[in-house]
DNA sequence: AACCTAAATAAGAATTGTTCTTGATATGAT
DNA sequence: ATCATATCAAGAACAATTCTTATTTAGGTT
């Protein structure tokens, strides 16, 4: 555990939101200023790889952190760009939607869904009709 | 439609699998030599916007490209990088296993499983012994 | 407390996959 | 045939990430 870890865990349990790398990068800078971008991912990558954040991605976008450790999906706005979680239904699994082979080994699932959020609902409907 | 969009889509369903647009690129140049690695991106992208092929991303690696057309998750494997379909449990629906707040609009969902394929289980297997 | 070794860091170059720009070509309506 | 519009090829540009190298640091051992 270094500072270097230690802020950028700080970082993004300060903010229950998604950050990208470089959003956190600038978070981070505020505590240890001297942080490098590269050290960021490599400090996200490790957390990751504890457990202790989730990689989040839409389709090419750069990769979101996530510090919700449930189980759940997310959520992408296609106006704003906002993400949300998305909880699972208690007791359910995928299992129960999709019809997973039998050969296959499955490690773990991403579930990603796309849309308008409650905010930017109205903006869309008024763009529909220009 | 141009020769290089036939040629493209022709491609795609020439081989039931989710080439990238590199792969698709040195296929269909056995057809139309001269065409360009950017017009096989924009014929992609244009059949995905005609919805008559879907863009599926695995985290940050390229792009892939799938025939199917039916509603389906995909599989990776984390081994040989293979990519299959997984169907949909008939009368099925994402909303049975995930929780959606109703201010959400849903228009579209994406569900990848990762983990080992039959074919690379026993590889697995034994570089665990090591 | 000084020392040692493996691991982590900073800085910037390099890489990857994709998109953009430009001028040339082709297509379809008049 | 002419013109407007869309598509194409070629390669430059771009964004996000990873890699490389030299330096620094953590944390265990004397």
């Amino acid at each position: 555990m270094t500072d270097q870890r230690r802020a950028v865990y700080d970082v993004l349990m300060g903010k229950r939101d998604h950050p990208t790398a470089v959003e956190v990068f600038t978070r981070v800078r505020d505590k240890v200023p001297s942080i490098s971008l590269a050290t960021v991912y490599n400090c996200l990558e490790t957390l990751a790889d504890c457990g202790l954040a989730k990689t989040v991605t839409d389709e090419r976008g750069p990769a979101r952190y996530c510090p919700n450790l449930d189980e759940h999906a997310h959520f992408f706005c296609q106006s704003c760009g906002g993400v949300s979680d998305i909880p699972l239904r208690s007791r359910r699994h995928p299992e129960d939607v999709w019809e997973f082979p039998k050969s296959l080994t499955i490690l773990r699932h991403e579930v990603s869904f796309r849309g308008v959020c409650q905010k930017c609902a109205p903006k869309t409907k008024a763009a529909k009709r220009n």
